[in-house]
RNA sequence: GGGAGUGUUCCCGAGCGGUCAAAGGGGGCAGACUGUAAAUCUGUUGCCGUACGGCUACGGUGGUUCGAACCCACCCGCUCCCA
């Protein structure tokens, strides 16, 4: 259930309230996709970095270990101890990014999988039946991400269908639940918004999907490749259109700037690969911008990833040795690298909602919104 | 002592008379990454100049040739084999 707490223009501060615990908002997820968050992070270590929310991938735990092998140890929960709310994703995203060999008809979608090419079948039922047995606190829509730039008469056919595929998500996950199949038997439901950049597509499928009564609804089909400008305009039409009482998820967003342009554009919940990929590669975020550890300049320098930081890294480590295990390939820097990144995007989110409350949000995004994106 | 090899740009290593500032790795330097097929991918890497181009380079010194990293002679250094 979503609490609206307070509001500063269009931006939101609230609670959602799950069977696992209550998310404060705007809040960020961290991504797990195969149930663990890459750089080697564990449960135990996202009580560290601040994490509320933990976000895994119905198509890769499908194939493996398989979601019935996840059913069977008791569900996500259990199997990866964390104990906090956890959001799959429902496969949509991968029909569109494994683009090859992939054939979507009204049924669903088959396509190969990338680990070792066989062809799998995905429809509403089949995602909503693999979530349920994950057992996630929130399972997303089966729905199609369009590519962009895509046609308008594609867009909008496809539209017309995610929302026949949404009615029998509902209708699934409501059965599932119904006959004791879900490892969750509170699971939600959230729908995505789709549209392409079509304002009118974005509107009237946002309308449509509305009327569902969802537990909650994200905009998908953003930052694919359109300009960023395009993409908040795009948050801009469809928001007036979403429950105000519903949370609101951004799909895959962002940089710390399309963070905090979003929140104030009315968007509660983010994902995104960007801060645990970003650090595997040694870009890490400071409150000054990025940086990119591998850079000659930080041979001898002394100083923590970011000055003002008080993660564990931040506490303990100099960029000097951080370069150095980037340098050397040390598994280490990446962790380090992984837990620093997503420390910073929780506590960006954390910020805001302090912001929020003191109902000053406006200048913090003013002062950070564009800073942080930038490189030093 | 005799014989057979070998010496290339930061490193390894290709090259066997012109199209060679020299393939390919590695290393170095820098860049990309937005519901993760991503510990991945891209660019660059003798000096000077924006560029046309110029200069210096393939152990050393001479030589053959219009032209040499490549051919010849000697020298130096390594490696291996036989005594």
């Amino acid at each position: 259930m979503y609490e609206l707490i307070k509001t500063e223009h269009a931006a939101r501060r609230g609670r959602f309230h799950t069977v696992h615990g209550t998310i404060e908002t705007p809040a960020f997820m961290n991504v797990a996709t195969a149930a663990a968050i890459k750089g080697g992070l564990s449960a135990f270590d996202l009580k560290d970095i601040k994490c509320q929310v933990m976000l895994c991938n119905t198509y890769h735990l499908h194939l493996r270990p398989g979601d019935e092998v996840v059913r069977d140890m008791g569900g996500l929960h259990k199997f990866t101890r964390w104990d906090g709310p956890i959001l799959t994703d429902s496969g949509g995203f991968q029909v569109f990014s494994l683009a090859s060999l992939r054939k979507i008809k009204e049924e669903g979608v088959t396509f190969n999988s990338h680990i070792d090419g066989r062809r799998i079948f995905m429809g509403p039922e089949e995602s909503m039946q693999i979530q349920a047995n994950l057992g996630s606190t929130i399972a997303m829509a089966f729905d199609e991400c369009v590519k962009n730039p895509a046609e308008h008469a594609y867009a909008q056919q496809s539209c017309a269908r995610t929302v026949r595929w949404l009615q029998r998500c509902k209708t699934e996950l409501g059965r599932l639940k119904d006959e004791g199949l879900a490892v969750n038997p509170d699971q939600l439901l959230f729908g995505i918004n789709q549209g392409s950049c079509f304002d009118d597509l974005r509107v009237a499928h946002m309308k449509e999907i509305a009327d569902l009564d969802l537990d909650g609804y994200s905009i998908g089909g953003l930052a694919v490749g359109e300009p960023t400008e395009e993409m908040y305009r795009v948050i801009e039409v469809v928001e007036p259109h979403m429950p105000q009482n519903k949370i609101r998820y951004l799909m895959g967003v962002g940089t710390p700037g399309n963070i905090l342009e979003s929140i104030a554009r009315g968007v509660d919940l983010f994902d995104c690969v960007m801060p645990a990929r970003n650090a595997r590669h040694g870009h890490f975020n400071t409150w000054q911008g990025i940086i990119n550890i591998r850079n000659a300049k930080y041979e001898r320098d002394e100083s923590p990833i970011s000055q003002e930081c008080d993660c564990p890294v931040c506490r303990n480590f100099t960029r000097s040795y951080l370069r150095h295990l980037f340098k050397a390939d040390e598994i280490l820097g990446m962790r380090l690298g992984v837990m620093h990144n997503l420390y910073f995007y929780n506590t960006l989110l954390e910020k805001a909602r302090a912001a929020l409350d003191e109902g000053r949000f406006e200048s913090f995004r003013m002062q950070y919104s564009a800073l942080l994106d930038s490189r030093i």
